[in-house]
RNA sequence: CGGGCCGUAGUAUACCGGUAGUACGUACGAUUCGGGUUCGUAUGGACCGGGUUCGAUUCCCGGCGGCCCGACCA
């Protein structure tokens, strides 16, 4: 895409109203509108990025088996009231409206409710499970206070898969083969190395769940991590006891400030069984599904992301999850025969499907390289009256800086490599 | 929900109970052209309502909005 055809523009200050740096930076460089506290539109280079993850939580999620769909963001009080969860008492960040011809509908939250009100039309028989479902939706909660940029905010796209299993042992396999997925994810989105996975509360559903947690200042939690062994304790579940299923000593744990990137947790029977999601089991008895939970918030860990690698200049995207592959720059200082050349270089990596941002734009060096080190594109290439003197263009990478002279036909091979 | 701070051009910031200034941006002209070039001209602003006052952007009250700490957090 050309940059100069790209609606947004990077900014040089911070609105004074953002303190997270995720949303400094993301809104400097033009990925996100705030359009009030706690929600934030996705512009296009915004969008990309979100695209480019939520594009690798599917192919993982599809992996082991998930089907996607789409549940409705409009939630009938039924289903709710069957759980007890219609109650503020037990959600306390419904947001609630009424139907113009009367009744009450709320605005999603989470959808175990209607998914499992909704397998109990398929499911019947012992094979047709188990069943894995998910989606990517638009949450909704009415959070006391949104808080930490694009990371705590009151309307979010979640990616949330619900397991329908026969049994306990069932679940549990599925339960570990999902966490191993989790962590492929954030390998991908490049956060391997600081992500962990946690043990935590279950809240009212079960005894303990499971949290991913990605190392960071900025985070909300408290963790107690062991390097060894990869595995942390959320601070809230830091007791003797869990502590002693685990295997490790307080003295080999570290408490660190971190991230919830993902949490996965048991859901037992309790929703199938207010909704009475059954099966017949091979003696022709009824069963209660056993079901279990596991969400990732795309919006958090892009947010996730800046906040982990970002550094003085701007962001740095990991490969996987930047908006474009590559970051061309035109240098010309008004001459045409550098435009021109850009412009060739431009088709060039089209024609190999290669996706750049091309920076046409009748800028100064320093503000196109400035912009570039915001905007956070992993590998760039200049072009300039330098350059082609030179007989090739200059290859450099965000992250590292170091530049080369390169000739075109290895710079396609270099950045398909 | 408890506590605190804050609303001034598009953005970031000054000052002031009596003409609201600067930087960036934007427009035009010139200059320059590998790390936000320099100069000139122009553009554009006090969240809303009430009160005090001769006079309020400034002080007071209310509303709306924003941020932070804590609590909460499927």
């Amino acid at each position: 895409m050309r940059q100069s055809q790209l609606f947004t523009k990077t900014r040089k200050h911070a609105p004074k109203d953002e303190v997270a740096k995720n949303a400094q930076l993301l809104i400097r460089g033009g990925f996100i509108h705030k359009e009030m506290a706690g929600v934030y539109s996705y512009l296009p280079l915004g969008l990309r990025v979100f695209k480019r993850i939520e594009q690798i939580i599917r192919e993982e999620m599809n992996a082991i088996g998930g089907q996607e769909m789409t549940l409705t963001a409009l939630q009938s009080p039924a289903a709710w009231k069957k759980t007890g969860r219609w109650d503020d008492a037990a959600i306390d960040v419904w947001f609630k409206t009424e139907l113009k011809g009367g009744g009450e509908l709320g605005l999603g939250t989470t959808h175990e409710e209607p998914l499992t009100e909704l397998m109990t039309e398929y499911v019947e028989s012992y094979k047709d499970l188990p069943k894995y479902v998910y989606q990517f939706q638009t949450k909704f909660r009415n959070e006391m206070r949104a808080k930490s940029g694009i990371m705590r905010t009151r309307e979010f796209v979640m990616k949330d898969l619900y397991s329908f299993s026969r049994s306990e042992e069932e679940f549990r396999e599925f339960y570990e083969k999902c966490a191993a997925a989790y962590m492929k994810i954030f390998k991908r989105v490049g956060l391997g190395e600081q992500t962990f996975r946690t043990f935590a509360s279950g809240g009212s559903f079960s005894k303990f769940s499971d949290e991913f947690q990605t190392l960071s200042d900025a985070g909300e939690d408290t963790i107690h991590l062991h390097r060894g062994k990869g595995i942390a304790v959320n601070k809230e579940v830091y007791t003797d006891e869990v502590l002693a299923e685990l295997g490790i000593e307080k003295s080999e744990l570290e408490e660190v400030k971190a991230i919830e990137v993902g949490n996965i947790f048991p859901l037992g029977t309790r929703f199938s069984d207010a909704l009475g999601l059954k099966f017949k089991d091979e003696k022709g008895n009824e069963q209660s599904v056993v079901m279990g939970c596991y969400g990732i918030g795309p919006g958090r860990l892009m947010g996730t992301i800046v906040e982990v690698l970002s550094d003085e200049k701007g962001i740095v995207w990991p490969k996987e999850v930047a908006p474009f592959r590559v970051h061309l720059i035109s240098i010309s200082g008004g001459n045409a025969d550098v435009v021109a050349e850009a412009d060739r270089l431009y088709e060039l990596l089209n024609e190999n499907g290669v996706e750049a941002l091309y920076d046409d734009r009748e800028s100064r060096a320093g503000e196109k390289f400035a912009d570039a080190d915001l905007i956070g594109i992993p590998m760039r290439i200049v072009v300039s009256e330098k350059t082609m003197a030179e007989g090739g263009v200059e290859l450099s990478g965000r992250h590292n800086g170091g530049t080369a002279i390169v000739s075109e036909d290895e710079v396609i091979k270099r950045i398909r490599a």
